[in-house]
DNA sequence: TTGTAGGCGTTATCAT
DNA sequence: ATGATAACGCCTACAA
């Protein structure tokens, strides 16, 4: 394969210049049509190892997310990309699969390729930063927030959205809204259920919020079951609010399957149900800005990228319908 | 952050010993300890940059997909990742967006990055793979064939699953069986509307195949948009098949809409439809081992990565059900 | 078993 | 404007 060196020979030129004419400066016009014409001829492309050596940096976005079954976060990957493709970087997308071992490993290749950055929806709040900190690697992380570690955030308002839900399934008649959350570790989670609990002990204030509220794995079975244990217990809800996508599709199956469905059987879900536009589902939607919130996390990273040393930011984007 | 040299300086050793240590070979068990240890202290990484500029290749493997937002790619990624995390590579997703130019830069990417393989679904036959050849980057399709290029595939019988999805619909009492097949680049496209005009022929010997065919992008809109032409047609087919799973549920969408909706009118689809447990659909599904295509593929990139010099292979994978 | 030294392909520094 | 040269961090003959 062509080197820069073999470029040069051809083109009769030191490999300083061919250099030079790649990186776009002071060089001639003749020699770099010269230069130009050689590398075309020998099909000539740049090793971005030994540049990314060079220079301790390369061009390549990391997007680390936690499940990329989930349609919400593939869409979230175009929004990511839209941006870092214009900015001239290439995004390569990981699965973390909710595994802190795996989100390890993705960091630990992230540093040791010298990636230009990582933008990450991270496992937990207890995940490891400080590999990247150490090589000044620039992140944000997307959907999820994390405590434990000063870091740029974009995220949306959690509380909100979940009390609005909440509200509006009660203001349709519900007398006793249910509550399926995600795993514990997700702090989107532990929001999204405290604007629940905020409306349930608004309107249901005789009742216990944590006999209504079960936690799943922001899966299609999780929520499945989840709905079932609700349906099954004493005093079955009669409305429900489901914190994700996914677990909405598996509770709306499980309803389905007992013959129950909204809108007799009240449904709220965070998040846009993925390739439901079959018809009204009767499903209460609180749609989320999902390119938007990847566009933006990119346009954070990018900057930090380019070396901005504002302070630290969280970006809070407003669920569409609050 | 840390270098080989810095940890054999203070393991007190040379830079070639602790190279040998993290390559596993030829070491004395003390020195092990001694180098790991220091190694352990000072957090150091092997630089995978310098690594791969040395060795002229990496440990990371490119998927390059036409849609990420589509289930049947992510899953089949998954049945990837599985396989090559076993053996220790990382994957990197790319989405080239059924856009020729955006594979060829991910193409570029891949080679001028040292990648060890890329598993690639193409966007069209005319795809240039030469990059690659140069390098001898290991490569191997999935999903769809190319046939200007030798190369490893590892592909489904489309010709057979739209042959037995329409057999299917027509013994199932349908009169005249329609077909929505994908963009003409995509070979899985032609092979499967091939099978559908066999059946078409053999059932419908009187029509004529073209009116009853309709060319989409393998989207949710374009299946849509094709159902509707097919049902505002002079003589509107009473079946469908559709060969894909997202214009699938554009297709169904449409059918409801206009109050008309399976069993009555019959549907078959190659390939799940995402996210839809949610009681009968009445689509008749023809299901793909997406997971195990993207396993096998990998398995066959691995070996050609250990530099297997095995004569080129085209895997075919049984639908589940033909 | 261990160390020395050269080179992978770039880019940046320093001359010219 | 251009060229020679050193260095980025690693691996691997080759020597010892």
């Amino acid at each position: 394969m062509a080197t820069i060196h073999d470029v040069a020979a051809r083109a009769g030129v030191s490999a300083a210049t061919v250099s030079r004419v790649f990186a776009g400066s002071g060089v001639s016009q003749d020699k770099v049509r010269v230069v130009l014409a050689a590398a075309e001829e020998m099909g000539y492309t740049p090793n971005r190892t030994a540049r990314a050596l060079r220079l301790q940096t390369s061009t390549v976005i990391a997007l680390i997310v936690v499940d990329i079954e989930n349609p919400f976060f593939t869409s979230l990957a175009r929004g990511v990309e839209d941006v870092t493709r214009a900015a001239g970087y290439s995004l390569v997308l990981c699965n973390s699969d909710d595994d802190p071992v795996r989100e390890g490993s993705y960091l630990d290749v992230a540093v040791s390729e010298r990636m230009a950055g990582v933008i990450l929806v991270p496992t937990s709040d207890r995940c490891d930063l400080s590999r990247l900190a150490d090589r000044r690697t620039a992140i944000v992380t997307v959907d999820r927030a994390l405590h434990s570690h000063p870091v740029d955030a974009v995220v949306v308002d959690n509380v909100a959205g979940g009390r609005s839900a909440t509200a509006r399934l009660y203001e349709r008649g519900a007398s006793r809204v249910a509550c399926i959350t995600g795993p514990r570790d997700a702090d989107t989670a532990e929001l999204r259920s405290a604007g629940w609990r905020q409306e349930f002990r608004r309107f249901s204030p005789t009742a216990d919020p944590d006999a209504y509220l079960e936690h799943a794995d922001y899966r299609v079975d999780g929520g499945r079951a989840a709905m079932a244990r609700l349906l099954d217990a004493a005093e079955p809800p009669d409305a429900v609010f489901v914190a994700n996508n996914l677990m909405a599709v598996g509770a709306l199956a499980e309803l389905r399957s007992r013959g129950l469905a909204p809108p007799s059987f009240g449904m709220a879900a965070y998040g846009d149900l993925p390739y439901m536009p079959l018809g009204p589902s009767g499903v209460d939607v609180i749609p989320m800005p999902t390119r938007l919130i990847g566009a933006t996390a990119a346009t954070v990273l990018l900057e930090r990228i380019k070396g901005s040393a504002d302070p630290l930011r969280t970006v809070v984007l407003r669920n569409e319908s609050d």
